[in-house]
DNA sequence: TGAGCGTATGTTTGCGCAAACATCGGCCGT
DNA sequence: ACGGCCGATGTTTGCGCAAACATACGCTCA
């Protein structure tokens, strides 16, 4: 730290009487130092409280030990919980990791991170883009970088790509309220600009082709509860609507409530899906049948792909695809029996 | 980043034909530079790909314009956007922020993250310590460190904190109740081990006294939803019960919840307030009245003290409260006429 | 016109650490 | 008994950068 005038390997080196050489042989755990001098030099370090100087170090060795994570914003528990994993990853492995902020979900921000990044005390860096940029732009993550995206999508062709299988989850969802026994499900998606969003629609919309079902408009949110809120006031005008999937658990708590407002009982009259399984969704009235998503196992592969290419062994390209899992609460039920939805309890 | 050959200053010096330092004087924005030579030097760090080294810079200059950021955890919403105020505040000054993960609430593993923080690229670190550690131990923060507190207590006398005004927010919470004409207001308060928690108890029982009313049992959740549920059936079934005041929006989550199982109607027979205003408190049934907690700001005056402190000028003590704001929705109104709980609408 | 000064640039140095290489004893085997 | 070898420790060196100091080249003014 800050201190005035850190204590260092040579005045270690002094008090124990050796050459600052063997402290540094000491400190990183050598072993070819005679036991009775290793405790010397080990006394002596405490008594100082010496510190290894990490700007020293990593400027000697050419390395930082710490990994970078880049993302938007920290508002998205998704964000958060992978950077959980991240930090609880890396901790395994002694890596520290700093955070890089990116202002605007833009090329050009992006570009100016990874320049942040190269300045940087970081060996590598950890995307989290989940939202897709300027499509046709070429590639945003400069070459020579060594990084791994998570929660996005690019195909993985330039850099590995670690995500949920937000196809294998949207389609459990959707199956889910189709094995229920409602003839179609309605769609409550994302932003367009996001890459989670494109897939899960994507998915579901596949399901309730595969299953030869009629394929109902998709209705775009942006992630807030509130724009769940807007939809589900128009939804609950639509008689033949009995399940609804939305593609966050936060936009699945606006439709609760707009179902609620207009009198609508879910999941007697609207069966409702979510996706995220957020800490809170087990609360919500009625408790939320959700898709859950293992952030932690992603931080974890993030970490382990990203050191991989620090050590230069582990691939440079390639999808990981992290499995979800469903979780059934009150929010979903079967329909009533015209197919159209349940006549409201007296 | 862990390029095998960076490019250093003197590859540019060379392409420039200049001295190593001129590079040095241009990359750092020294005045004293010809503009023609200037131009040259930054057409060949251009042409290189030149990026500072950040280790030989922290090498030098004794600091490495980084923060360190200590939690317990990042799944409470609190710590995070305080998290995200410091990363913006950081980012103004041009600072890095490193991640310093505490594993468990104990004085030991604070100790160790100070260790680790002691050898970490951070000029200063701030601790977001919500929870109070075995109380009676020494000072859990080493001397020497330039260390601000958030979220915390500790009064203050051996570094910076910088909290919510915990007190009045809670006393907000507590009149907005008493002023709708409820009779007293029940207490759902958070674990003991919590500063926060403490303060909001407390603070909420001086109000009460103050005016004279009955102070009801304090009930003490976890912080989670589930435990706001538990603790909501066991307060429907106090017929006293008009209003409840929890010390989260979590718990008032849960709250909800158990009230809506019980058939109890919320505001109409029992009104909830909240604590956060987290970004879902608008979209719960009803949406939530809740005390807001500024946490950006508090990020923001973290990063002030934590650099005044770096820069030697700024105080090494004190604290700062950030104030609250109540934010009235639908979850709050005035009791039936009878001062109990007003009966159930037909 | 030349002393004096200021400005642009170059040279030296060392931050703390750890590879690479050097040295110094003792211990082995024959 | 002595060459050789190995294990423990010391010495040198340079990572990239930027202070501190040195130099060189005008330009001003008496």
């Amino acid at each position: 730290m800050g201190e005035r005038r850190a204590v260092s390997m040579a005045d270690v080196a002094r008090l124990a009487n050796v050459s600052s050489q063997t402290v540094s042989r000491v400190a990183n755990g050598e072993t070819s130092v005679v036991e009775s001098t290793r405790q010397t030099v080990l006394r002596a370090m405490e008594e100082l409280g010496y510190r290894p100087n990490s700007a020293a170090r990593a400027l000697k060795r050419g390395a930082f030990r710490a990994i970078g994570v880049m993302t938007f914003t920290l508002s998205t528990t998704g964000n958060v919980r992978t950077l959980e994993g991240i930090v609880a990853a890396a901790a395994v492995h002694d890596y520290a990791v700093t955070l890089i902020p990116v202002n605007a979900p833009s090329q050009d921000a992006v570009r100016g991170a990874f320049t942040r990044a190269g300045e940087l005390a970081v060996d590598a860096v950890v995307a989290i883009m989940e939202t897709h940029l300027a499509s046709d732009a070429p590639a945003p993550y400069p070459p020579g970088f060594k990084v791994v995206v998570a929660d996005s999508d690019d195909a993985g062709d330039r850099h590995p790509v670690v995500d949920t299988d937000q196809a294998a989850g949207a389609a459990s969802a959707t199956d889910h309220l189709l094995d229920l026994g409602h003839r179609t499900v309605w769609h409550v998606a994302g932003p367009e600009s996001s890459y989670a969003a494109q897939r899960r629609r994507d998915a579901w919309r596949a399901r309730l082709v595969a299953r030869g079902l009629q394929v109902p408009r998709v209705l775009h949110g942006d992630w807030t509860p509130e724009s769940g809120y807007e939809i589900g006031l128009r939804l609950a005008d639509e008689p033949s609507c009995t399940a609804v999937f939305a593609a966050n658990d936060q936009m699945a708590l606006g439709l609760l409530r707009a179902f609620h407002d207009r009198g609508l009982r879910v999941p007697e009259q609207v069966s409702v899906v979510g996706f995220d399984d957020v800490p809170e969704a087990a609360s919500y009235i009625p408790p939320l049948t959700t898709v859950r998503q293992d952030f932690e196992q992603i931080g974890r592969l993030c970490v382990e792909q990203v050191l991989g290419q620090v050590r230069g062994t582990g691939p440079t390209t390639g999808t990981t695809l992290v499995p979800t899992q469903l979780v059934v609460r009150a929010s979903s039920a079967a329909p009533g029996r015209t197919g159209a939805r349940r006549p409201r309890r007296a």
